[in-house]
DNA sequence: TACATAAATTAGGCATGCCTAACAAATCAA
DNA sequence: TTGATTTGTTAGGCATGCCTAATTTATGTA
């Protein structure tokens, strides 16, 4: 059995290392994820994401060869999906119990994540009454890290007359959230695609008798199950 | 009024040094509280509370004179306070709905009071209805930093034949609190003193018709109030 | 293949916050 | 009042994790 105090001596840069690298690797399928990206995703300098490597990797934690791909080690990947784990019950029970908006939870949740308690997770997640999706719609992992992968069908991949509903979103920023909710957009709304412009990929898209014009951009980061 | 900003600025680091010496001065009274004194509180050398107080004082958050007797600027102790009204609040959460014991609540509650919300902490004091008393039984001070001082009687200055109520613990270790409950004591027991040894200051009490002795060192720690 | 560009690493520095050892100031006692 | 003891500060170091600048390696294109 691997070495399970590990999971309690990582530093919250550390744990925030591994969700990110985490991210971007399942983003990513089977391209390179390299330095700069994962740089570029902290918001820290490539020189600053080498020297952390170089210690994570030590710690078994990060998998890679010298100027080579990044990848997680089994260790990593599990300590990554705990962390997402607490990420979204924490953002959860922020959403139905402290009245947040779903704009305001991933800023806090960010911060709550790391708290180091077992027992505090296990006893939230009863309490929550074992969510299984965060409120932006994301799957939340079980205590044993298994999670549900979702087919991630995205707005952008519909033609025009196909119907749809809204299952999550992808980008958890304040200005994209604040966004969707703007337009009247939530999770479970039924869409239905209009129109897409070849010239700049916008999509004009109906729903509650509205029709908008949404861009390129927007469409990536919503995903939906059609119907 | 005050940079409110400062409020957020601090690390975990400055915010438990700023609790540990509010802790302190409100134990000391008018005596002094020295370096030495608040190292060996936070487990740490005096020379490096040397430095941080170093720094803490051009931040206007501690004030003393080289040499001097520490203390706290009205900043210092306004963070402190809110400090400690988040750790108690979290405290009594983790108690009423995490089925957290009182001594499992202490550790949790020292990472929890360091998230930076203030969102968060008002809509905890209202889901857990403003709670006036943590799991232990010490006063919860107001989002505006007011809070009741209680004379803080301990069983050690009752005499032989008075009765009282436990109406708080001051130690919060494992330890203690475990013994406490080991005992069959609880926040609100009726506690009589039978007899107190003069030679090392140990009390026979009862409560619930049996009858124990116990140290000075337990019964300085404990709360009471008469009746 | 060879050169230009992009990606990654190393070198050297800085802030935070801890340490031990050495030193300075204050206090207590004879 | 002076010497011993206690208390507090400074000096020098280390680990973490960030930075910019310089360098090395890889890649893509002519
Ligand atoms: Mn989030
Ligand atoms: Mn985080
Ligand atoms: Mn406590
Ligand atoms: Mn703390």
């Amino acid at each position: 059995m691997p070495n399970k105090s590990i999971h309690t001596k990582l530093t919250k840069n550390e744990e925030d290392y591994l969700k990110a690298l985490f991210h971007l690797l399942s983003e990513a399928g089977d391209n390179k994820v390299g330095t700069n990206q994962l740089a570029e995703y902290m918001g820290i300098s490539p020189a600053s994401v080498s020297g952390m490597l170089k210690k994570m990797k030590t710690k078994d934690l990060v998998a890679s060869e010298r100027y080579g791909k990044l990848d997680l080690t089994e260790e990593g990947t599990a300590i990554a999906v705990q962390l997402i784990r607490k990420h979204r019950l924490w953002e959860t029970f922020l959403y139905t119990h402290m009245n947040f908006t779903w704009d305001e939870v991933h800023e806090v949740a960010e911060q709550l994540e790391h708290i180091k308690s077992t027992k505090l997770i296990a006893e939230l997640d009863k309490f929550l009454g074992h969510p299984k999706r965060d409120p932006h719609g994301a799957v939340i992992p079980n205590a044993e890290g298994e999670y549900q992968l979702l087919p991630k069908i995205t707005l952008a991949q519909l033609e025009a007359g196909d119907r749809c509903r809204l299952v999550s979103v992808k980008d958890s920023s304040v200005a994209f959230l604040q966004y969707v909710s703007r337009l009247g957009l939530a999770l479970s709304s039924e869409i239905q695609i209009r129109e897409i412009e070849a010239f700049d990929g916008s999509v004009t898209i109906s729903f509650d008798n509205k029709e908008i014009n949404v861009s390129k951009k927007f469409v990536d980061n919503v995903f939906v199950e059609k119907i």
